[in-house]
DNA sequence: ACATTCCATACTATTTTAGTCAAGATATAT
DNA sequence: ATATATCTTGACTAAAATAGTATGGAATGT
């Protein structure tokens, strides 16, 4: 079982994504800045989210990421899985060979934990996510600090 | 998230422990044999087990450990735990404030998940995985290798 | 031309894991 | 008493993973 920052952050960037890319792409600068991300590792992060096809991109000014599929159709797990962070609970990966070829005494146990750790994350799309009343609150808040800042950017013109 | 061999190692032996304490103390060497773990790597995770009170310990020759209480009465998230992994998928801590001491997009999610996570863990007891037939079967199968052990001994007086 | 943005690779400090090793304390059987 | 089984403690370590940083480039819009 892995869940790790890395996979916090891919799920949080992902999510920021959703919620900023209404038409144009999002930087990877501005989600860097949002969410208190290192820019280099967001880099990382989303070369691996486009390998998986979860996002797409565009180079040069004006351009950044957008989600290849509608938000809805992302579950967060398919986030975390193209992380490289696979929600699996057991040692032997499901195969039941762990101990000597046989299924450990436990082997059970963390096949049924493994099930309902993927159904749970399975079930929750970026959509559902972006829909939330909390998580919309939160966004708020963090681009109200961006909207303060292009405010007092303009009245200094 | 953390869970790791370490705290697998420390419920399938505790799950051994509760299939063999049926009346005099099992030490740690019958442990390792069976269930395949470093005995060395026993020892620190019973010291563990043992502070948290969820064993006690005999020395000396017929000594071991045995359960402090029923297995009835021990959840597997308690092992978990007794080990230091915690059972906790947030990156707060369940604080809320790993964002500039705010709450960070995803808070509520990681919550949601390391509820479920404890609930399914809580909700298990050593005492139902040993009623398991499962568990039995492996079980029978590892205490096989022992009994033929000790048959070809006794056969060799 | 130039700034912006993605893209790719290599590097690294720190931490964690999954142990090993050594020395000792304590209880039991003979 | 002595030998042996067993727990108890602490120090040590190799290998891997984490969470980044650093550098340089390639594409694109103005
Ligand atoms: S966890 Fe699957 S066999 Fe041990
Ligand atoms: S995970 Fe709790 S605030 Fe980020």
């Amino acid at each position: 079982m892995k869940l790790t920052t890395k996979g916090r952050y891919a799920v949080t960037a992902m999510l920021d994504l959703a919620l900023h890319a209404k038409d144009a792409p999002v930087p990877l600068a501005d989600i860097s800045r949002r969410q208190g991300i290192s820019l280099s590792y967001l880099e990382q992060l989303f070369a691996k989210l486009r390998r998986n096809e979860l996002v797409n991109s565009a180079r040069g000014p004006g351009g950044g990421y957008r989600l290849n599929r509608a938000a809805e159709d992302i579950p967060v797990v398919a986030v975390i899985n193209a992380i490289n962070e696979n929600v699996d609970a057991t040692r032997c990966g499901g195969l039941g060979n762990c101990q000597d070829n046989e299924p450990c005494l436990t082997h059970e146990l963390w096949m049924d934990l493994s099930e309902r750790i993927h159904e749970f994350l399975a079930g929750i799309s970026l959509g559902d996510l972006v829909s939330r009343r909390e998580v919309q609150a939160i966004s708020a808040r963090q681009d109200g600090r961006v909207v303060e800042r292009v405010l007092m950017a303009d009245s200094s013109l």
